[in-house]
DNA sequence: ATTTGTTTTGAACAAATGTTTTGAACGATT
DNA sequence: AATCGTTCAAAACATTTGTTCAAAACAAAT
């Protein structure tokens, strides 16, 4: 009963996610949406009122499938040492910028937020920042767990921005200069990644926050 | 004689890397670019032959500006030490990376560059690959003369990520968390941020090629 | 002043694109 | 069986958009 018009529905989402990733909002017909998907033109109206009205729908299927699928904070996390927990913590962001931007779909999702975050829509910008902040606040409770410095202390915050930064880099970094000069092969294991980030930031974090020598 | 000319030229190109930038290459029209700049319809088309003709001007002009303008090896790198250097390299790219993403224009040249980098033209993407790979192999130079290991130890290019993925995020990370949670107000002093990224780095780079513990 | 070459303008045009409408097909309910 | 609401396809419509073109405006030189 729900089932055909459910399937269609998914379809056209499908179809609008590549090509709003590939060409943005106004590059994307809906006539190529719905050629792609099989359905008729006018099926985008029907669906989702408008072509606006789709690219929302869009936005919040991504933000549920590609971030709040990876939790960086698992539920034992108490009985984890710090260092333990930040381990956890990088392989979790690695395999969260992996799965958006060199998952199955070659980067597609990865280039629809990229859009979304450089000019951020209403709904985007609501989802996104609670998110981000409450996984902000666990790295830094980390992170002092690890120095013995208060949460407070800037070096603490500056850490934790070069922890994600490294992880975000790890991925994204492939698309800048990847093809162009690294060589990407070693970085296609992920877990090799997670254990350079990991003693890097280690020693990082101590040399910043640590003993002075 | 030539002076009328090379005016509307201008305005047109600047109202073009506004528009492009926030509403990518098919989502912006000539009318509404050429209303930008206040000179009429045609002009695009006279000055550029066509919109694509527009938007290579666009680009080559970004790419003299934001980037070839800060060099990361200064001209008597070889009286200066590897520290000495790294940090030149680090200060550098947080300014480059600032010019791009946080510059006067409210980082529309960094919207425009995110964009080419998900999805690059041919002539951005021959003009970006060679600079990239000249400094790619400046940065590893200096992480091999800091640790004394060869160039080619894997260790050393991971590192060489994590220094650049570190810079990258301290400014563009800004726009993706930075108004959500971190306080921004001390990272817009370059010069602290300079400092714990070379801390850090440090700290870093030791920890995964020196000594065992 | 007239001519010449360049630049600018705005109307016109053809192609494309988003939306609406219409009617057919289908399943469920009476 | 008849009716009704939903789903879908295709045609029709109105708007937008890139481009062209001919005339006007302008600047410099003769």
């Amino acid at each position: 009963m729900q089932k055909p018009g459910l399937e269609t529905r998914e379809l056209i989402l499908q179809a609008a996610l590549e090509a709003f990733a590939s060409r943005g909002f106004k590059g994307a017909t809906v006539r190529e949406i719905c050629a792609a998907a099989g359905q008729s033109v006018g099926s985008v109206n029907y669906h989702f009122r408008d072509k606006e009205g789709l690219y929302e729908a869009v936005t919040s299927r991504l933000i549920e499938e590609a971030i709040l699928r990876h939790e960086p904070e698992p539920p034992d996390a108490e009985r984890l040492s710090a260092r333990e927990k930040l381990r956890i913590f990088i392989r979790t962001y690695l395999a969260r910028f992996g799965s958006i931007f060199s998952g199955r779909d070659n980067g597609v999702r990865g280039m629809f937020l990229m859009r979304e975050i450089m000019d951020p829509s209403e709904c985007f910008r609501r989802m996104f920042s609670q998110l981000q902040s409450r996984q902000k606040d666990y790295l830094l409770k980390i992170i002092s767990e690890l120095t013995g410095q208060p949460v407070s202390k800037p070096e603490v915050m500056l850490s934790a921005i070069s922890v994600i930064g490294q992880c975000f880099h790890f991925i994204f970094g492939r698309r800048v200069f990847g093809l162009l000069g690294f060589e990407t092969g070693r970085l296609t294991d992920i877990e090799q990644c997670v254990s350079h980030i990991e003693e890097f930031s280690l020693g990082g974090i101590m040399a910043v926050t640590g003993e002075r020598k």
